[in-house]
DNA sequence: GAAGCGTATATCCATATGGGAATACGTCAA
DNA sequence: TTGACGTATTCCCATATGGATATACGCTTC
């Protein structure tokens, strides 16, 4: 029965631009409220609720600081959204049409994981 | 007023657990209204339902076959939501605790949408 | 304590959602 | 044509949204 709450996850809690737009500006650094609210021009009361959506789902983080409180950026809720997306990610990028390109930069990126020993020179050739 | 149509853009459209599971279904391959709904056990009219949300914002494409309609997936606008959630990316993942390899990986990013460009007429050269 | 600031909360409203049920529509098989 | 099938549409409802406005709360300075 009706659309799932805003605070049910970080898809419905992004699926809203301003609430994006507060998160960009966050991942710059924290900010109070009233910084938030002349950043983006709309009434201070709707950035405290779109603020509190994005508490509910762990998107952002507040601490006090004398009258005002500080929010920060908590990334992590966003991860869910990336791993989803991202299995789509071959059907449109122009970088997947070649499988084995593909699946060289695959290998190449678990190799970088595992052994954090990349090569320092490889700028001249590939993707032109 | 009130929440932005599910039919805005792909951020509210996939909002919808079951829109997701029906893209994830349609990533397999093409299917049939009534295949869909056998693999998602919900009533079909709320399947025609979410997969004229998807229709609306360019998510899938339809095709007659008989007295049946095959969905095909059309990822291209979930590109937005990557690309957003990407931007994060670097915040919470280890692959990025390496600051140069960051770097390096956002060049090439940069790099391969300005050369979007790449001759049209041949497509066995080049890219590797 | 009073005033003022920064922030949160409480109403109010128009809107349209996701779901269920019933039904209309188009196509194929007798 | 008749019927069955596969899909889409219509009507209904409870819900809660984003925004506007007004106000309450907590801290700080006087």
């Amino acid at each position: 029965m009706a659309r799932a709450a805003t605070t049910t996850d970080a898809f419905n809690a992004v699926a809203e631009p301003r609430r994006r737009q507060i998160l960009d500006l966050l991942a710059r650094g924290e900010l109070a409220v009233n910084e938030i609210v002349e950043r983006m021009g709309v009434a201070q009361p709707l950035v405290s609720k779109h603020l509190k959506v994005l508490r509910e789902v762990g998107l952002v983080d507040v601490r006090d600081d004398g009258r005002r409180r500080l929010y920060r950026l908590d990334p992590v809720p966003l991860k869910p959204i990336h791993e989803w997306v991202r299995g789509f990610e071959q059907l449109w990028s122009e970088r997947f049409d070649r499988m084995d390109v593909v699946l060289e930069e695959l290998m190449e990126a678990e190799n970088d994981e595992r052994k954090h020993d990349h090569d320092p020179q490889r700028d001249g050739d590939a993707a032109g």
